[in-house]
DNA sequence: TTGCACTCTGTAGTCACTACAGGGTCAAGC
DNA sequence: GCTTGACCCTGTAGTGACTACAGAGTGCAA
């Protein structure tokens, strides 16, 4: 949590550590090496051996940009894969803007069903609170009662995994 | 997909197997042996050997419910954590159906907070998407033009993972 | 006897990280 | 020169809630 020393790499240089770039875009080191080793970040150079920091990771601003443009992406929610698609689309600059209306639209249908979800979700969870009598014992408690029913099933609710 | 055999346990009988049980609850033989392993479904009873079926899990109409109620639950969006401690409440009816009301509530807070970030998520895309100008090349492309900026700095979207 | 549906165990994969172990590299302070 | 401590490296394993598969056994009908 303290920040006694300084990033190795001079902050307004162009060649920049790991941390430096988690720094610079809110990710920590290990996430960028996991972006790096799914292939959504590219592999960097090193640092020369015998140079400083031999062996050491070194981005540039274009990485600081990439990394940008994935952290947002997935602070919309896009997964990584859809990401990827975002990037190869991004790295085109010849083919159709209209692959990434489709691909955002889609995502923001994903959006909209988790929201309908939820809010189905919010108001069982409502009911089901609302029968609470305040008995002092579970074994007159409605809730559970209401948990083991079947009243869900008048709603469509389909995977839970997803919500 | 097809059912040209019967479940080896009779539709009546008071011992299903456990593709008997999914059927009844909608749930698949791999995640009732999940759900046994990680201790939220009891260790059944066998077949013996030498007898029908011999090895094979043998259920019967409580966990027929226990099942159930595991289900809905999981529909309501309790994790399997929230789950488990339902379930040693709703096994023990001398404790407080207070405490039942807590885990109900808390959860509710999380949809409603689920629901909030994800509304911000989806004026977020609409606007993203609304700045689509319908241009032929990516190389033009204001989504992802937008995805490169910091435009959603403005809100307060935290962790993306549990979107 | 063959085929098929169902069951068994055990292991590995999914997603997007996160956490660690066990080491290397540097700079500052003593 | 030595220690301390911040940072970096690789590789592996863990998370939650399943899902998928391999390779084997069981039982019934044609």
């Amino acid at each position: 949590m303290t920040r006694p020393r300084q990033s190795p790499v001079s902050a307004g240089g162009s060649t920049l550590t790991i941390g430096a770039l988690g720094e610079r875009t809110g990710v920590t080191s290990e996430t960028i090496r996991y972006y790096e080793r799914v292939g959504v970040m590219p592999v960097p150079a090193r640092g020369a051996a015998g140079a400083a920091h031999a062996g050491y990771r070194r981005y540039g601003s274009p990485d600081v940009d990439r990394l940008a443009f994935i952290r947002r992406a997935r602070e919309l929610g896009f997964s990584l894969d859809e990401v990827r698609e975002l990037l190869s689309l991004a790295d085109d600059p010849t083919r159709p803007c209209a692959e990434v209306d489709v691909l955002a639209r889609a995502h923001l249908d994903q959006v909209v069903a988790k929201i309908a979800r939820l809010s189905v979700l919010e108001t069982e969870l409502r009911r089901v609170i609302g029968e609470c009598c305040g008995g002092t014992a579970v074994a007159d408690c409605r809730i559970l009662k209401s948990l083991g029913d079947r009243a869900i099933d008048r709603v469509t609710v389909s995977a839970p995994r997803s919500e």
